[in-house]
DNA sequence: AATGAATGAGGATTCATTCAT
DNA sequence: GATGAATGAATCCTCATTCAT
């Protein structure tokens, strides 16, 4: 009886691995244009299975997008845990969107690569708009304790730019450098705050 | 005697009108996965001819990726024409690339996939190298008199704020808005240079 | 339950059929300039297994000759067992070389064509050359003992023959007369043995 | 005016010039695949006028050996013009047929794939069948003095072994050694003559 | 006489997907 | 639960050939 027997039980663990796959052979390629074939080699197992588990690319797909949502939620709420200071909370939001669960050359292709996707498949355009919505809130209600009326615009300001250094990091060879961005949007926002009262 | 027949002289107007075909469609599908049969047909030509004229799929999106870029450059050289007060050239280069020219639905699209297609073909990733070099330096020229030292890293954040705008709109069915786009930057950009200063 | 559902094992089934097929195709129409799908609908499956298995049409060819290589190769061995008297083996060799297995329109045709695609494909050159060094040494060992150094020369002249002796039935409409291009060859070397002693 | 305009009288020109092309294309490479677009720009001109000239590829094929197996006539009976005595004939025409004309790599290739072209073109078969008896007959006709009744077996022996030997020299990489090549066939043909008679 | 322009037809190859086991 | 087997459909690309000029 060997080891790669099928057992029950296996389901969650197979699922797991072929996103994980997904997003590596996304992540490497720098493309959607990857096999079902590449990913399950990947994953070590046959494409028969994920069409199985996921039904077909593009749900797996949008599987692996969900995946990678849910972890940068995940790292935004735990950073977040017992702040109370708006300054406190805003610099964690930056820092985990700059984290190295997510700044990171593969994950940087692969968020790219579902912006892309989002024009074609509506559900991968609903994940996004609800991540951006998110981001927005958060930084909203860190900024209007600071800033008013102007919460909005700026963390609208704060959101695209955060998106933006995601976007220019696609195109550099060098390895991405948390602090620098965080300071970058970080600069930004305080330089806002403070020019509204000038 | 059919307009469409062989005519001398016809390889640049064909060429154009590939090229601007092959923007519609990467606009209007949102894709790169787009076939040089659906570019030719609206092109009205045989997909044989697109290969012939520019050798294969990828060398035609290269050839549409100069095209936009081009485009772009000779908008913002058009609007900086004359234009000697550095807040001026600012708002210009703003202007320029907010215009409806480059801000569209369709052409944010291709941009976007500019950038993807940047992940796999060098030559595309130069190409984009190319524009945000020029933007950065046309930026930092403007900044030096009105921020010194930190020009470069002014310049930096706009950029980056810039594609993080043209990625933003990618998702959102709303007409892009140029003016508000444009007081978004250069309110970073006027908040940045006081905040320094402060 | 129809015979042609996927069973397990049909691999090496399928692999022999595709290339028998290959054969048959090549042999009837006298070219290379066959298409994969000709060969997979005569082996009944799609061409697409042909390059699942075969990885592309070139490969397939190169399979191919192996095949008839292989199987002239076992059919000398074959008559050459247990045969020691030189004159015999010699004999045997040629009796092999214009057996029916080889010396056929359809497989004569499939020789002259791989003699092209060796002029294009490496891999085709070296079989093809292994074919001729092994009838080559196994020539010039029967004809040792009855020809000393003069062995060699005579070895290369018989080979030299049987090409043309299947070059030239590759223009004939008649069925190959086996006996008779034995003894075509078999009464150059036995002149050739005697011219040396006269 | 310059000189590539066109002028009366050029057609004979153009038609060496493209029929040398197709020589040069098809020895070089080894292949009937070549393009006409290939065999065209080699001669200087455009396809269309090598479509306008022959009709099409395949009868550009045919001009092609046409043209090959006069010159190679040609150079068999310029070597026999004035010789009489029938061995010194028949070495007359050994000599023409490993000539350099025809004995050379490219040429070797392009006999070769005329074979290949007579499998499935009639009128190619025809031609190299006339090659064929024309050379049988000739040798036969030297042969009888010597040989007497076995001048047609002898001539059929000699006849494949040429066509052999050009064979073997299409797999091989060192330059053809026509004296060798004569001797080889002229000492096929006196051992067969004096076997006779043993 | 010669060609640039253009295309229809066809071919190799890829791949997501299905299905019996 | 998992996969080997198999394919239909699609896509890029090539090329001989045509035609107006």
């Amino acid at each position: 009886m060997g080891s790669d027997m099928p057992r029950i039980g296996m389901e969650p663990v197979r699922r797991a691995a072929i996103i994980k796959a997904t997003l590596e052979e996304i992540g490497s390629t720098g493309t959607l244009e990857v096999t079902v074939g590449q990913i399950a080699r990947r994953a070590g197992v046959s494409s028969a299975l994920a069409h199985h588990y996921f039904g077909g690319k593009e749900a797996l797909f949008l599987a692996a997008m969900r995946s990678v949502l849910t972890q940068y939620g995940a790292e935004v709420r735990a950073s977040l845990r017992d702040l109370q200071e708006p300054e406190r909370r805003l610099l964690a939001i930056l820092t985990a969107s700059f984290s190295h669960t997510s700044f990171r050359r593969e994950i940087i292709s692969v968020w790219l690569n579902f912006y892309v996707l989002a024009q074609t498949v509506p559900e991968a355009k609903r994940l996004l708009m609800i991540y951006q919505r998110r981001l927005h809130s958060n930084l909203v209600f860190c900024l209007r304790p600071l800033a008013g009326d102007r919460a909005p615009a700026i963390a609208a300001s704060a959101g695209a730019l955060i998106d933006g250094v995601y976007l220019r990091h696609a195109l550099r060879d060098v390895i991405p450098n948390p602090a620098a961005s965080v300071n970058m949007v970080f600069a930004l926002i305080e330089s806002e705050i403070n020019g509204g009262v000038r």
